[in-house]
DNA sequence: CATGAATGAGAGTTCATTCAT
DNA sequence: AATGAATGAACTCTCATTCAT
């Protein structure tokens, strides 16, 4: 792998382990047994090498939430996808979501509004999922599409907090869970 | 106020705007015109006043969701209610909240794991509210109450990112509807 | 002496000897045998530190200037003065005056521009003092001020580069060698 | 251009823009879009180029002064025209002028060494046109040649502080009003 | 109670230079 | 003739903490 490459992933190891201001560039040199002059050959700052673990991800996450929108298919089955696609990235990709999700505050302003726009971006695209889906009669009228989808964001999201790829509970079980949860609630239906 | 609960509040208000690790013991004193020597006086470390905020937090909090779990009602309102208080702490208190979502990192390991054990007595409660719940028919009882109060724990604590308490919507209307999606979920009923 | 001149003093020093750029703030802190905290305890910057030395000279400089200027006293006596003034300026005080002389340069923008109108300041009041000599028909009328001005200058500041207070030659001689060649010339006279 | 004289000349006007130190290797290279290599290819440190500057400056400097002090002439022509040899120089070559004269420091010892000899022979010139124009009668005899010297590369090289070729006053017209301060002084005469 | 001088370790960053290709 | 990856030492500056008063 290039060095380039190397230097980041070994960063959002580190990142995540650490967070972001408690790691050094001394720390990162150190754990690839380079210079630091190495890192500053490849990055310019502490904080470029921040924003492009950003922008990779969310790029990322919005492009697959893209190709969910896309595809046809119901706006509950949309819906399900994109819990889906954030549970299960936390699989594959576990470290860069929680270092996107716990060190946006140290960005500088022009980037961090740059990140900002694309996450906004999701959450709209979700609200978009749950508007067509009020429309169509699959989703209740009554609720707001942008607070519900803060609503999905939050269940989802905090997932960063406590889940381990390695334990009882698959990604593809919880993602499942969430999906009951925000489509039929925890009440008992009459019809139970 | 006494200085010491006036280096107290100051610091909540810069670690919510600046992080932990950001704010200098000089940033502190310079806000309440005082020298280093008095936080010393009060404080042995800026942890420990991480950890005095923490506890603080915490213990309020875990307070109140014990009045609640102790007084009668059903089940459902029990929930409702703890949502609530954790919506309309954010008003209150707002700061104090996101420094105990955000900050944890930086206690020193006993520390950390001091708060750790209250915050899983927090979550605790809610499972036994959920478990109660399922057993008595209030709830449906194929969703496991582990995920389910982390799922719930997710919506409410995912509302220190984004939520302001000087906005259009208030913390009531907010738990509101948060209770609404938990219970309810977002799927038309048949009976609708 | 307190702490704060103690490490002026120093810099001045060491700026001389070494140039503002090649002296590192851990050669000061060696020379005083203190820490580096203790430097950024009284200096925000290397460069403030430079400001100070320079507005301390050039404030100085000006203010003798004036006392010149105000007493009485031909022009030509108070030009002859005023080349005294620099050149004794350097076996005082030798060191400060290469540093101002040599690295304005370091100054930021704004501090540049501060200390640029004072030395213009100084050099206008030269002017000021051929434009009236030149009035009152002791200095030849067809010589322009502001040149002049530049010349008398050039003369008095470039000994900065060579002269050397304990050599043979005393402040007071050079100054009347000066006043000699800028009030006369080097030109043999007819009365000769 | 050859390479090589290519990198000499935008190093002179970077180190004349931002001074020597302040002037990266990358700056230079970045300039004329080639990279670090290329320039360690043609010279094997900064410094010696900054040598090479040096050398080139002062030896065509001195070249010139020996045709002048060779032709035949009056000593008082042959002043007037180093002192025209210094000024022109300035709007042929000004960058260069201004780097010799401000970045000397930067030379190791060795290197220091060889190129002030060769500024003392200039100077060592000009006290040799002042000494036989007081032999000859042409000078006032009790003016130190030494001293008039230094005063005179003074009022010369000060110009580069100043001095811009795009002003007002041409190079030749300074250095016409420079003589007559030189040779005249400015105290009015009594045959005027 | 509170001050303020001083510490010392470590932070992010720069940069002249080397060298295999 | 030129590249570009890598080095390593040095740089300015920050900061939590100590302690005599």
């Amino acid at each position: 792998m290039a060095m380039k490459d190397r230097i980041k992933e070994r960063s959002i190891g580190l990142f995540e382990r650490k967070g972001f201001s408690e790691t050094s560039i001394q720390d990162i040199v150190e754990a690839l047994n380079v210079t630091k002059g190495t890192f500053y050959y490849y990055y310019s700052s502490k904080e470029q090498l921040l924003m492009e673990i950003h922008k990779e991800y969310i790029d990322d996450l919005l492009q697959r939430q893209r190709r969910i929108i896309d595809s046809g298919g119901s706006q509950k089955d949309k819906l399900k996808s994109v819990i889906h696609l954030l549970i299960s990235d936390i699989a594959r990709n576990g470290d860069s979501g929680k270092v996107f999700f716990r060190e946006m505050r140290h960005l500088t302003e022009d980037n961090a509004t740059d990140i900002k726009k694309r996450r906004e971006q999701f959450r709209h695209n979700i609200e978009e999922i749950l508007r067509h889906g009020a429309e169509s009669g699959e989703f209740r009228k009554q609720l707001r599409p942008d607070i519900t989808a803060l609503a999905v964001l939050g269940i989802t999201n905090w997932t960063y907090q406590w889940f381990n790829a390695k334990g009882e509970l698959t990604a593809d079980e919880l993602a499942e869970i969430y999906s009951s949860i925000v489509l039929d609630g925890i009440h008992t239906r009459n019809e139970e």
